[in-house]
DNA sequence: GTCCGGATAG
DNA sequence: CTATCCGGAC
């Protein structure tokens, strides 16, 4: 049962922290007022696994060259693949052509605002679908992301880390918290993720700095240790498989013309993982073609 | 070397 | 629920 402080605390954590925002938030693309949904969609998608730094060059020349998904989905996968360039996990630059294609065919061309019609196209999930209604629509949805889930482990939970995601878990949480207004719920949103990106960040947060420490559970407790599951660890990139199918990827974006299959057994020694790596790239899309004809990109006008 | 980041197939 | 999927900054 929860104790009528413990309500009194909670609530008084979306307040300060859209306060915070509104005097902290960085001057990001996105956020530029008229910024159209097609591009909060297309940034949220590069933002899925990418650092903002990196994102923003590609945003822009992205977004320069299709300024609308009917624009993007009248040009070819491999250009968006190319387009994509080495902002890493190149799936994302297929599934965001294809999306483009389903918003036009189903959508009229026009970026859904409803969360489950969001959730149907090609790369967007949970966060995604989310951000989009909530960012680019103002419909107060909650959204969650790694930081938000950190920041709500420690303020609410009393936890120094999140632990593993648990999607319906962390989107009730935010829920709870979230206002009722959609500006406001907009502010909360972004500011608790700009808070963990910041301020309440994984190994050194900066609490001095931070507008709800006097609120948080994590710091009431005195900072105790974490004690649960641990979130799963990333392997190592160097000889990895995903090193392979980037060495692989680079070489099919630099192409007019199929590469020859020999060229590919130039980019890496070991032929078993070389393999599973084109096989992988194959299976995915991101590379058609066979060892007598070689290798393109998908749609790929040769 | 370590860190950062969500979607999806099985 | 778990494994797979990139690459640049520090």
């Amino acid at each position: 049962m929860r104790g009528a402080g413990e309500e009194k605390r909670r609530a008084g954590i979306p307040p300060r922290v859209i306060a915070w925002f509104a005097e902290n938030a960085r001057d990001l693309p996105w956020r530029r007022p008229g910024f159209s949904a097609w591009g909060t969609l297309v940034s949220e998608i590069m933002l899925q696994q990418t650092p903002v730094a990196r994102v923003i060059p590609r945003l822009e020349q992205w977004l320069a060259r299709w300024p609308s998904s009917d624009a993007l989905a009248a040009d070819s996968p491999a250009e968006a693949v190319r387009a994509w360039d080495r902002l890493g996990y190149p799936r994302r630059a297929l599934a965001l052509h294809a999306a483009a294609v389903a918003i036009s065919e189903r959508h009229g061309g026009r970026v859904p605002d409803d969360v489950d019609a969001l959730l149907a196209l090609p790369g967007i999930g949970d966060y995604t679908a989310r951000a989009v209604a909530a960012f680019a629509y103002g419909q107060p949805v909650p959204v969650v992301d790694v930081n938000t889930r950190r920041v709500l482990a420690r303020a609410v939970a009393g936890q120094g880390e999140a632990g593993p995601a648990r999607t319906r878990v962390d989107l009730t949480a935010m829920q709870e918290l979230l206002p009722s207004d959609p500006a406001e719920a907009r502010a909360f949103n972004a500011g608790a993720m700009e808070l963990g990106q910041t301020v309440c960040v994984a190994r050194t947060p900066r609490c001095e700095a931070c507008p709800i420490a006097e609120l948080c559970a994590w710091r009431a407790a005195g900072y105790p240790e974490y004690e649960g599951p641990s979130a799963p660890r990333q392997a190592r990139f160097e000889g990895s498989d995903r090193q392979v199918r980037g060495l692989i990827m680079r070489e099919l974006r630099l192409s007019d013309t199929p590469v020859p299959a020999d060229v590919i057994e130039g980019l890496w020694p070991d032929s078993v993982q070389r393999e599973r790596a084109l096989a992988g790239l194959l299976a995915d899309g991101l590379a058609n073609g066979s060892p007598e004809a070689g290798y393109s990109l998908p749609g790929s006008v040769s």
